[in-house]
DNA sequence: TTGAAAGCGCTAACAG
DNA sequence: CTGTTAGCGCTTTCAA
């Protein structure tokens, strides 16, 4: 029964091993191993060669203990968040290309930032790049004093900030509508989510650019499919009703969707919807929800750059950097009054 | 403007400064910090009243460096898996309550699992949890040579392994349709997915055990929304039709209530559906979709504590560990046959 | 109860 | 080009 290794017994190998197998001081080892000048390329290869057999790994603590860098940048993200996901994919990509490693540190449903935050700073990353904080941002500020700071995802003075043009995305959602014929157009909000106030604000601009002024439509919303369905029960109670609503997220959307669907109106028929994310949610082909994409990898690459920048002491012009978000026409929209009579039957069949 | 702060230039204040501020030695303050016997609880006090003063956190780095010991768990996961998102909150919990922590490495589209691995294994943490790994076997077993290893969601012989019973599951899904009245159950499995194998078994023995062995029909399917679509498609040409059928996953079951519902079938009506992982898009309005549960806070508990019985070289019993799912009864499931004369308008109005 | 001193694995001066 | 030496911040004997 071959069992598992013991905890720590069988000590790895170090540089001192390394150069006593091959013969040279651990500094010459030191050398060859990062690559660094200052040591013959017969040498190193010997180093190297040594060094592979005996399955040498450099002890990045101890590393990071003499240099007094870590190469190391914090990411906190939301576990359950899928655009999360996205994005840290595109922070390890930007990271490594830069020569960094990320630290993550999840908040879950018990380990609220805070904690994320701290643990981070234990680790003794150089910067740290936060999704979407919910933090105060006078928290936020104050985290900044200390190292380089990245907030992505979220509107915050006195930071540095790299996050989608909300407000244009919103724009473009009323845009498309408007094109399509639309005027009723309803805006159920994020309430205070991250990103909310602006995605209103962009609503707001663009009714009033059309001349739509008279037909603006906000109802309260949130993040969830609940928040979502509660608004459209508001909004299907309106007299005229809209005949469009463009949605704080894909996932509130969807909760839209089912509410329009179930009361017996046809989307985009009856009820044209736009959701916000792009999320896996809106590509689902049951949902197949025209919305609103960001540019995580655009995004990610941003707020790296702009850690290591910090990190460099390079010079800063503008803290927030803003990435256009970009319209995914699918099929939740269609010219306005293309009621069908069949619109009713849409309503699933009562089982039993 | 009050700029970032330096790269490191501001030193963190150390054991040193602490020491040197209270008037102790260094070695004082860190049994103090440590919580550790050998200090008068006078001066303890005082070590910790001016720590906090001059907002002195300990290196981690060098902390393990000089005591041999990261208390670090290395936790492999993918960043797009919910149920793994899951799976993390508990595995937090389970490390925190044990004095452990964790390191968090990603598996992202450019980042495959080596990678993420060989990340975990530099940041010298003591044992490693991989959550649903797609690594050969081989890799694996070598990796437990190394350091404790417990592999979650996955079958593999040889190493620590903590999953669901997957068979059980689908035996679930199975009893509950057959309680139902059906007879012509399918099943759509996972390909060669984690958990695939089992869940296959699992439905074959359900379906013997009821008498139903010429009632048995399997076809290839996958992880994703559209392996669940080609797989029903498939189904939708049998004759006779099945009356229900059991899907891989979630995800891919969506897949099939999409092609039910487009070809002008009820759901639950003509075609009862049971998905497996309760993940969020089962939970949806839309979908509220039966399903069989898997215990991600038992399972992560169960992987933190074995990780820490290797550690602590306890004598272990069983390698393989398993938790049993739950099956949860939603809208998707109904007594077969009750076919509605509505069904065929279920097939949403064509706009325009 | 307290302090001095050694050293974890590594890098960065400097000397040869 | 190569080796010696001195720590990084911490824990841990061992004496006092």
């Amino acid at each position: 029964m071959p069992d598992n290794a013991q905890p720590g017994r069988d000590r790895r190998p170090t540089l001192a091993d390394v150069a006593a197998r091959a013969g040279v001081s651990t500094a010459l080892v030191s050398i060859a191993i990062r690559d660094a000048p200052g040591v013959s390329a017969r040498t190193r290869e010997r180093i190297l060669l040594v060094a592979e057999e005996i399955g040498y790994r450099p002890d990045t603590r101890a590393r990071l203990l003499r240099s007094n860098r870590s190469h190391l940048i914090g990411v906190c993200f939301g576990v359950q968040h899928a655009f999360h996901g996205d994005l840290v994919g595109g922070l390890y990509d930007a990271a490594e290309s830069a020569g960094y490693e990320l630290a993550l540190s999840a908040v879950t449903a018990n380990r609220d930032e805070r904690r994320a935050i701290t643990s981070l700073l234990q680790d003794r990353c150089e910067a740290m790049i936060l999704l979407g904080p919910g933090t105060p941002p006078g928290y936020l500020t104050e985290l900044a004093q200390r190292l380089p700071l990245v907030v992505v995802a979220r509107a915050v003075r006195g930071v540095d900030v790299v996050r989608t043009a909300d407000d244009e995305g919103l724009q473009q959602a009323v845009d498309h509508l408007v094109g399509l014929g639309h005027r009723r157009i309803a805006h159920i909000d994020g309430g205070r989510a991250p990103g909310a106030a602006d995605r209103r604000r962009g609503y707001l601009q663009a009714m009033q650019r059309h001349g739509l002024g008279a037909e603006i439509r906000i109802v309260t919303g949130g993040l969830t499919e609940e928040d979502g369905a509660d608004g459209a029960r508001v909004l299907l109670a309106d007299d005229p009703r809209p005949t469009a609503v463009a949605v704080f997220n894909d996932r509130s959307a969807t909760g839209v969707l089912d509410v329009a669907r179930t009361a017996g109106l046809a989307v985009p028929g009856d009820l044209s919807v736009v959701g916000f994310d792009n999320s896996r949610l809106a590509r689902l082909s049951q949902f197949d929800l025209t919305t609103v994409a960001q540019d995580a990898e655009g995004i990610a690459r941003l707020a790296v750059a702009r850690a290591i920048d910090r990190l460099d002491g390079n010079p800063i012009t503008r803290r927030e950097q803003i990435t256009p978000p970009q319209l995914i026409v699918r099929s939740t929209t269609s010219p306005p009054g293309q009621r069908n009579l069949l619109a009713r039957a849409t309503k699933p069949p009562i089982a039993g």
